[in-house]
Formats: C-alpha cells, sequence, structure tokens
DNA sequence: GTCCAGGAGAGGC
DNA sequence: GCCTCTCATGGA
C-alpha cells in the first residue's frame, strides 16, 4: 500500500521537467521515480491525490513537492492586471516549486550555465551514476546525488568525463569549501542580501544561480532569478520589446511581482520555454 | 555547418 | 563600476 498525500492543482510531471529540478525519469511501474535526498522514492498521480512508495516517504515528499503549503494562495497574490503572468498562470497551474537539498540544488545548477535543460540533466545522471549512491526501488535502479567529499575525491578529470567541461573547476572548488567545513546550512539564518552574497562567494556561481538556489533550495520564494529566457519575456511582455538595462529589468520584478515572485518566475519561465513563444 | 543554451570569471578601461 | 572575451559541450 502507497502513502496518500492530498495534492490538489498539482501537476507532478510540468513540475519535475519545469527546469528546476533534473533527475527524475518515468517509472515502469507508473509515476515517476527519483531521489529526495538519500531517499528512493516512487510517486505517482491519483486523482486530487499523489501516491508515494514506499509508505514511510510520505511526510518527506509533502514537504518536497511543497503540497503542505496553500498553493491558491500563492496563485491568489499575483497581480490580476498582469496578462502575461495569468496567461503562463493558466497555461499550467499546478506547477510547483520544489524543496530541494542545498548542496544538491547548488552542485546541480553550478552545471548549468550555459547549458540547455535537457543537458543539465544528462550531466546531472551522469554525476549520480559515477559518484552517487546506488538504489534500488522495485526492481528499478537509481542513485541519489553525489556528495562534496566524493566530487573531491573524483577530481578534476574525472568529473569532466560527465560532460561539465569548464564547470568542473567551481564545481571542485565548492565542493572543497564544504569539505574543509563552511555550512550551507549558515546561509538560513542570513537576509536575503547576505544569502545572495554568501552563494556568489562559490566559484561558478553568479547572481542568476544564487537566485535559483536561494528559490529552489533554500525555499525563498521571492527570489526572481533572470536567465535568457525571463529576460526576454520581461523585455517582450512588459516594456514592448525595448533595451532596458538589466539592473532596472531587477527592480522591477522586485516592486511588481509581490512575496512570491519566485513562483511567478517559474510560472513565465516554464510557459514561455515550453510555448517558445519567444 | 552554425547557432544557442536557466552564466560566470578575468582582464581592460 | 561597465564592457568584452572566453570558457566545453551537446542539441536544435
Amino acid at each position: 500500500m502507497p502513502g496518500k498525500l492530498k495534492a490538489p492543482n498539482f501537476d507532478l510531471a510540468e513540475t519535475l521537467d519545469s527546469g528546476q529540478v533534473f533527475h527524475w525519469s518515468p517509472s515502469e511501474h507508473g509515476g515517476f521515480i527519483g531521489c529526495i535526498g538519500e531517499n528512493p522514492v516512487r510517486v505517482e498521480p491519483c486523482d486530487e491525490q499523489l501516491l508515494v512508495w514506499p509508505t514511510a516517504m510520505k511526510s518527506k515528499a509533502r514537504i518536497y513537492f511543497r503540497l503542505d503549503e496553500d498553493h491558491e494562495a500563492v496563485l491568489a497574490s499575483f497581480p490580476k492586471k498582469d496578462k502575461a503572468l495569468q496567461t503562463s498562470v493558466a497555461f499550467c497551474p499546478g506547477l510547483r516549486i520544489i524543496r530541494q537539498p542545498h548542496w544538491e540544488c547548488l552542485a546541480t545548477f553550478i552545471t548549468s550555465s550555459l547549458k540547455q535543460v535537457a543537458h543539465i540533466r544528462q550531466i546531472s545522471l551522469e554525476l549520480r551514476r559515477e559518484f552517487g549512491q546506488k538504489h534500488q526501488l522495485d526492481g528499478e535502479e537509481l542513485y541519489s546525488y553525489p556528495t562534496s567529499a566524493a566530487f573531491v575525491k573524483a577530481g578534476d578529470a574525472k568529473l569532466r568525463k560527465c560532460g561539465v567541461g569548464y564547470r568542473a573547476t567551481g564545481l571542485l572548488k565548492t565542493a572543497e569549501k564544504l569539505e574543509n567545513g563552511m555550512r550551507l546550512k549558515d546561509a538560513e539564518n542570513l537576509n536575503d542580501k547576505d544569502a545572495l552574497e554568501f552563494l556568489c562567494g562559490f566559484h561558478g556561481v553568479g547572481e542568476k544561480i544564487a537566485n535559483c538556489v536561494l528559490l529552489f533550495g533554500y525555499g525563498r520564494l521571492e527570489a526572481f532569478p533572470i536567465d535568457v529566457w525571463i529576460e526576454r519575456v520581461l523585455r517582450e511582455r512588459y516594456f514592448d520589446g525595448a533595451e532596458i538595462a538589466r539592473r532596472e529589468l531587477e527592480e522591477f520584478t522586485k516592486s511588481h511581482f509581490g512575496p512570491f515572485g519566485g513562483y511567478a518566475q517559474q510560472y513565465l519561465f516554464h510557459h514561455a520555454r515550453k510555448t517558445k513563444l519567444l
């Protein structure tokens, strides 16, 4: 018997394919398999519920997929007259921002720079296969994300064999910092500005990646990563295609989208990427 | 073959 | 501070 979670207005497949997490795979038994931290899990939507195997992972899955949160309140907080955003929400209202482990999220996004989503996924799975912990779940194999120690032990050359290219440097330097005592957990207690600065202190992490980690790893739902897609969307939909400076776009997002700006960003990103309207 | 990708670091000014 | 160049690699 699986664990059953209430999951109203939750689109699992779209959430797992929205460029925030990169390792879940379709299961031969239905639904998807992946690891939540160190734990192998299978999840499958059923009516307005999410089925979870093994049952013991029910509460962790609830937190991971943010099923403990009032999702309708998030949607209701968005500016009603914002047609671009409302269209994006209507395109896929069940999209959630999941809660990822700090290190896994940081490391994955370090490997994401100047890469397409499909390739980030390929790299993520390869790193897991090579350096992660192997698990079995109902006859299927899967791997949890490698520890920072595993990356340090592997070294630059072996990391590059997984297709990370020059990003191996940032991945390795960041892993070394953590092995030398730096704690990602400490950023939880910092204010937004200091937390951003803390994350930008890692090699290979600039403002965009730091904001992704704040949003997907630290649950700071106001963090608003601006990548090439979002920059195009903002310019086209909010400034009539005008040449607006990056700083100015940033200021606009902070004042316009509200306390769940990161969620708004994810809806705009997902819609633009899936429909390729821009 | 050419262009682009959920960017960031280093160097020049 | 801003501007430009460069960094691997695979998919479109």
